[in-house]
DNA sequence: GATCCGTCAAGAGCAGCGCTCTCGGTTTTG
DNA sequence: CAAAACCGAGAGCGCTGCTCTTGACGGATC
């Protein structure tokens, strides 16, 4: 490790510090982020930006996979942070940790799970991370396996889809029943439904007590999986 | 009804032209809209927009309510279309005919159910036609209790969310017992999820099958409900 | 120590955007 | 028939992302 120049260690301030005003305003003005605001607040011109990002959706990409890092280890952490035995308060600390960093960062959250900007394509080097909060719902699953606390029914899926979902297992190199990684799937679905509606929508409007209606929406997914109470 | 004035009748046909090439755009250029390419296709100036619609936005919104006019018909269409006492094919055939539309008209979804734009707040007109297929869900259940084929189990939700679940019972006016009407809005929690992941994400781009993932998925929500098979 | 090359911020400029206002011309209305 | 309402075109404002050129600065090299 050669000690990196002072040049390159300015110019990976500046990278620091554009990416950190940039967020500021995405959660101030939302998604449509403005690289000459961006500019202006840091006292520069719009073309020294350029400089630094080449385009304004690299800008852009280089924030979601920060956002994705953010959510996987706010999750990850939460799940770490939980007794390894307790499978169904590990499934609510991931649930949760999941609501509140979104809660905290909706501009960010709705980067990364909101609709697509048209002429946008998010590089390969967003899908791992992207992954990250889905491998650790299904990681409390591999572990109740595992350890002998869930015990997956003996259902199997209907066969076109049976081995679908069994080549993504292999995929992720997870040793689940198809059906039991079914399940997870609808559980993560669920679980990005009501952080987008809560976040999004006025559905829930009416629902003074969110978190125990969130809490008990994703316990009833925790059912649905068979965690054991 | 007196008949409308020649200028009355053309000015209805520049808004509903305006209306449909706003649509085409979108679907080929996606939720960035602009006026000046939407009047440049019509051989008109863009300021000339203005004598039709106050602002984009309001452009957007009218876009908006069509959609989800469009999405709730195709909805209770499908609903209608099926036999009222097979409770389980009506939900399979609700949910398919919201996958589908979505799937036909991907970039009026991602308007109805994306990311809002920062700026803009959908007007009070746009929550009716919003909740038209979520309750036609719900009218799956009700006619269920009623026609005495859907038990609801003698589940009681915990006290503080019992009565905000209740309250919005009320105010929906749908009779039905707390907690069955929380799994019915776990299973358009889940619908919404599933579509969107289909639409936006990149999540089963390796399910190939996804007719068959899309049903099973849904499926699971109904044994959650109790829909009887 | 002078030189040279890579890097940097700044400025001008292009095309596009939403939106406003004014100006003639047409249509409807009283 | 005159007044009022409506319409499209055009100019223009401030904004956007982005490109290109210019001049200055800094670190490494001879």
């Amino acid at each position: 490790m050669v000690a990196p120049s002072l040049r390159a260690r300015v110019r990976a301030g500046m990278i620091d510090e554009i990416k950190a005003v940039a967020r500021r305003h995405l959660a101030t003005d939302g998604a449509n982020l403005s690289l000459r605001a961006v500019a202006r607040d840091m006292g520069m011109v719009s073309s020294a930006i350029y400089r630094y990002f080449p385009s304004r959706d690299d800008l852009l990409t280089a924030l979601i996979l920060e956002g994705y890092e953010a959510l996987g280890d706010a999750v990850e952490a939460a799940d770490a942070g939980a007794d390894r035995a307790d499978l169904r308060g590990r499934w609510h600390a991931v649930c949760r940790a999941a609501r509140a960093w979104a809660l905290a960062h909706p501009a960010e959250y709705a980067l990364l799970y909101g609709s697509p900007v048209p002429g946008y394509a998010a590089p390969d080097d967003t899908v791992a991370p992207a992954q990250r909060p889905p491998m650790t719902l299904v990681g409390i699953l591999r572990d109740g396996v595992a350890g002998g606390r869930l015990h997956p029914s003996g259902e199997e899926l209907p066969e076109p889809l049976r081995s679908d979902v069994a080549e993504l297992a292999a995929l992720i190199e997870v040793d689940l029943p198809p059906a039991l990684l079914a399940r997870a799937m609808a559980g993560w679905t669920q679980l990005f439904g009501l952080i987008s509606f809560e976040l999004f929508g006025r559905i829930n409007r009416m629902l003074p007590h969110r978190d125990e209606y969130f809490d008990h929406q994703t316990g009833l997914m925790a059912d649905l999986i068979g965690l054991p109470a």
